[in-house]
DNA sequence: AATGAATGAGACTTCATTCAT
DNA sequence: TATGAATGAAGTCTCATTCAT
């Protein structure tokens, strides 16, 4: 009967969030957020009871934005290799057309400030992103420890890409093409 | 500035802010540096005008230590890819034994709060990690282009290498060598 | 080396919070207290790490500035009933004199901001004002459990007493002297 | 102010606030007395146009509730002595009985938060309690003084009475007996 | 009349930095 | 030079009260 909660004021808050902190990173203040989002200081509060829980909600909904572009162009029946870039591209231009999206997620994913559950999520995230051949086998490394690994180094080559062709725009296209083959080339058993 | 007298308290204070700040973020107070010291707060800005002022030092610092552990073991004489094992050998065991000083570098170098010519020092020293084979020919990319990012991959691999042997030292024999294959084959041309 | 912390500062806040309590009840906040007491709001917080540990403070130096009044004209000689009498001006005298003070000591009483073993001290210490005669037989009662109520009415007969005596002090003298003999009537055995 | 609609609602804020004083203090927000009352936090304000109208009310309203306690029994024939034990075990008994109502009351009491005719109609209720013998004649104290002071003795140790009765129940009895003797005592002439 | 979202003043506390000793 | 007491701005969070629904 009241006025109902607004969902506008959610999303302006998680939205404002981001923004502010890949511009100050994780001590930005609450004050800020708030500011930038168009509400009162307290209001904010009552969204979200705590800042711990504020940055929460707004990993997991880059999480989720994410998330949502992976499934583009996706073809199941498709070659792996094809997949595989179908999955990197989408991946890496994301994380070039959400610049602040991307810094924030990357500064609350190593801040200590998430529960281990989160971090699994976007984990496991990463993993789906890796649709790639099977894993090599390295000495003293187990299938599955092998196949972590080989996620983490996809991910890490990805995130090499999206670094540099955030910083030089106009190459965006060959880092893309050459970060893939250099990742592809690392992951392949030979 | 005068150059301060002790150079036990300056460079005690530079390892007391690493560890700090590996243990609690950029965050950590300057109260708290100073006490693991073992000096008086204002001590403290008798040797750093300012907080940004020591992690700019702090920063300086770690990367001249790592410098500093380069040259172990390097011989010119040696075929590429053993000079470039040694080269990896040596940042891949130096990240896993000291921890700290690498949590610590890692958030200084995402943080603004470092001036641009500090982040070239940085990127400049790990291009100098990458003794590696002529950069490869990627459309679209010049060969100073290519060479920069594949140093960044190489980089970012063994960046990944460390954050895993860290979490599982027991693996870290294993971890070495599949990252050092992997990178390895990312880099060369096919 | 550096300036010696205080002691007129710590007596400063002691002080202020007595006054700014009594006015304001425990609600008072500290930047009224620091006001009053003629320091920055962040000097409080170098005394007193928090203000629960400033309350607990404040109750400690009230009990302790009673006490030093209780010795005050005592002689152990004298037989029972005038020392008691002594004790009783002592304490009541204390309470109209210091009207601040006894207000924020029953404030702090109260108040379930306090540890323990510091109201067992303020209790105990009631029990040393009740200098008194043997405790009266009570049907069902330890004489233990007699002497512990025998205490508070004395003590309670006593806080009337300087409330009245503090709202019309021109009878103070009436009241401290009829209050006396009903507190002794009460407590003597019939 | 037109009389609000629902009777209920008035006396479940009323009693709500009555409770989360008692367990929290006059600090206890206002959002939580609604809450316990079952209705949102702005009806709070419909019935109470401010949070010290509400707290004077409780007041009134525990005030009229204990009132209401004190004619059971009541013999207007009986001895003054037995007249009295009646009022003051119904008093007693009240205390007792309604530990959250009368913790409240006291708390109110102190508070500085209601308006000295408030305070007066308390100080009258408890003379009311206070069926006992003539005054007695006290050096400097007109007849009404005296009886001023003696209702207040009357009603302190009353109150001690049920202070100590509520921390050990097992001994309420033995407790009231006691504690009517000795008021007895005090309050007789000798 | 009732609701509860929204507000912003103000509470407690921390901390980089200054300065008296 | 070294110290640590002092400062006050700024941060997170609470809450009485207002107001759109």
């Amino acid at each position: 009967m009241a006025r109902p909660r607004s969902e506008d004021k959610h999303l302006a808050l998680l939205r404002a969030a981001t923004e502010v902190i890949a511009a100050q990173g994780l001590g930005a203040s609450t004050a800020s957020i708030a500011k930038l989002a168009g509400v009162a200081e307290g209001t904010l509060f009552r969204y979200f009871a705590t800042k711990d829980v504020l940055l929460a909600a707004v990993f997991e909904h880059l999480i989720e934005a994410m998330e949502a572009c992976f499934t583009v162009g996706y073809e199941a029946n498709a070659p792996v290799k094809q997949r595989t870039l179908v999955m990197w591209n989408n991946y890496v231009d994301w994380g070039i057309a959400h610049p602040a999206a991307y810094a924030t997620m990357n500064q609350l994913a190593v801040s200590a400030k998430l529960a281990p559950e989160q971090l699994e999520k976007a984990i496991k995230l990463c993993g789906d992103v890796g649709i790639r051949p099977e894993p090599a086998p390295f000495e003293g490394l187990s299938s599955a420890e092998a196949s972590e690994f080989m996620d983490a180094v996809l991910t890490s080559i990805a995130n090499t890409t999206i670094g540099l062709a955030t910083v030089r725009p106009g190459l965006t296209g060959a880092y893309k093409a050459a970060g893939f083959e250099m990742m592809w080339q690392a992951i392949t058993p030979h």
